[in-house]
DNA sequence: TATGTCAGTGTTAGCGCTAACATAATGGCT
DNA sequence: AGCCATTATGTTAGCGCTAACACTGACATA
């Protein structure tokens, strides 16, 4: 009386209903159930409608895992970034999944937490997963990381920065070129005790290299600098153990607000232009916060989207160009 | 010659090697191998010596498409958020996914967009998948969407709201009373003229509709919405079209700074404490900026975190309580 | 000695699906 | 009429792994 024929369609059955379940109630083989899925026009109409009236009966749901055992493709790819909850990262995230979501691909995410040995055993839980491509914010921090990934032979984006000899493709920009865009303009600017505040992760110390070598190449004393944590309350309290100190370049915008908002405090901010500040403020990301403040932020543009898109984009065609270099912009605005 | 036996390490084969693969090399059985990786203790540590030492030659990664398939668990969990460019998002994805991935669980993430085809399309590309659970922010906008989560048997938390008929499990905070405690305190503070300013999505709504209706039942005139872009470029625009209004409750954080903003940009803004400001502002989020910006941002703290870490606990627990209310503090600073 | 227990390992079957190769039926062409 | 291309569908085998059970030998117990 139970048996597949009479199951009801309002009374879904405990265990998911199968390919099998939805071809024998169709009085069809499996595979032309597979090829409703997969490619219909290669199914009559009227077949292809009486299978998916079932599919629809039944609630069938296909089984991408037993889909992907099948035919050695996933349709998914691992992504693996520092954290997420930093709007840079997760604008990137953003960017990727809006491009290969419509395609069909999942996004499996990882977070490092800027911890190597992390970064290690979530690359290893991403490739037991087998997916078609990873994604990564920055370049694997170990040895056993990029062996990993070579060995794994699929695509491999690094993106956020522009590796010498990068595991395969990367979409980013140079972090040494910005940090000397910032230290040429505040040079420039006529300012003379630099400083740069942040944290030390790859990515912010070649930013820091480049801000550092083109200071010192002008003759100035070496510009200090000051390791913080991540989170940007430790900034308003910098400028105290920065006496002196005329302009600050920050590894990213919410340690420059953080820091701004220690100068406002120390009666050193001013609501007019990047001349009559005591102190330039520059930050980098161009966080829409930025420009809502006062006085508004100047800082490096740095588009996290695009990044996202253009490494989906380098995951999809293996050939072509496999080094994108996305740029950054200079926005001057009133901090500095 | 180039048996399995004979195979280098050095050079990596072109297909990656399977666990029988493993197998053969070390003169066990399959299932020994897959004993190793799963239960260590049942395997005689020389045997299991020698098997590890085979799989680092190999540079063998366990197929856990495969193993899912066999064994019908995949560890896995999917996410579906509107944006994970949102940080209040982003902060309850890192929240689960630091609580998911010590246990071996991985996160597959989706987006909605605000879009309620997205979420129905992105819902069954998730379910195809077999996660162990969903985890969503919000809950689903459509029947179709409510129907899918409710015939995958699995465990479904809905997030950032307190639904009435929830699926299953809930993690968040009441969006009413939210507004409620806004519009208590604006009142009490002799404020008028109030309005609410932010998107229209359903926790925003949920918003407003305790805010109004506390408005009224004190006799005041009812408040005036604004209904903005998610972009909160618009929010620094916002107070030309509300005339005479002496406070705003803005649905978020960001939108409540643009509309600082603009007030600056009027002289509507004073340094001072929340008594001297001609327009008050209170947002939603406590986002750290809100803390580094001046007039400090006074705001609904909502721990997003907090909200990801209990979503995540309860996906793993499927007994005991199932509605978790992690409430909101009404954060007063200088705006208001 | 017969029996049981247990650690360690193996055999078998199958998860749900798809690739690759049949097969059958139809109609157009020479 | 005979042949071929084309469309629609089916059969077979297997993806890489694990659940469930089966087996073996060493040792303990009665």
């Amino acid at each position: 009386m139970s048996s597949d024929l009479t199951q009801s369609a309002a009374a879904p059955a405990d265990v998911a209903p199968t390919l099998s379940a939805v071809a024998k109630r169709a009085g069809v083989s499996a595979i032309t159930v597979s090829r409703v899925l997969r490619t219909p026009d290669r199914v009559a109409p009227e077949t292809r409608e009486r299978i998916e009236r079932v599919m629809r009966e039944l609630g069938y749901v296909p089984n991408l895992v037993a889909g992907a055992l099948a035919s050695a493709r996933t349709n998914s790819v691992g992504v693996l970034v520092p954290t997420i909850a930093n709007s840079i990262f997760a604008d990137t995230v953003q960017g990727l999944s809006d491009t290969l979501e419509p395609l069909g691909f999942s996004v499996i995410l990882a977070q490092s937490r800027y911890d190597s040995a992390r970064e290690d055993r979530m690359l290893a839980a991403l490739l037991s997963r087998r997916p078609e491509a990873i994604i990564m914010v920055g370049s694997p921090a170990t040895d056993d990381g990029s062996r990993l990934l070579r060995n794994a032979r699929i695509p491999i984006v690094e993106t956020w920065e522009l590796p010498l000899t990068p595991i395969d493709a990367v979409a980013g920009f140079d972090n040494y070129k910005a940090g000397v865009a910032v230290a040429k303009h505040l040079v420039a600017q006529g300012r003379r005790q630099l400083a740069f505040i942040g944290g030390d992760d790859p990515r912010a110390t070649r930013r820091w290299l480049g801000f550092k070598d083109h200071v010192l190449a002008n003759g100035l004393d070496e510009p200090r600098r000051l390791i913080l944590d991540r989170n940007a309350s430790g900034s308003v309290v910098a400028h105290a153990r920065l006496p002196g100190v005329d302009a600050v370049f920050a590894a990213n915008d919410a340690h420059a607000i953080g820091f701004m908002a220690g100068l406002r405090n120390a009666g050193l901010l001013r609501d007019g232009p990047a001349s009559s500040q005591p102190v330039a403020v520059i930050g980098l990301g161009d966080l829409e916060m930025g420009r809502l403040i006062s006085p508004t932020l100047s800082t490096i543009s740095v588009h996290g989207d695009a990044i996202g898109r253009t490494a989906a984009t380098l995951t999809l065609e293996r050939g072509g160009e496999r080094r994108v270099d996305l740029g950054f912009e200079l926005v001057l605005r009133d901090s500095g």
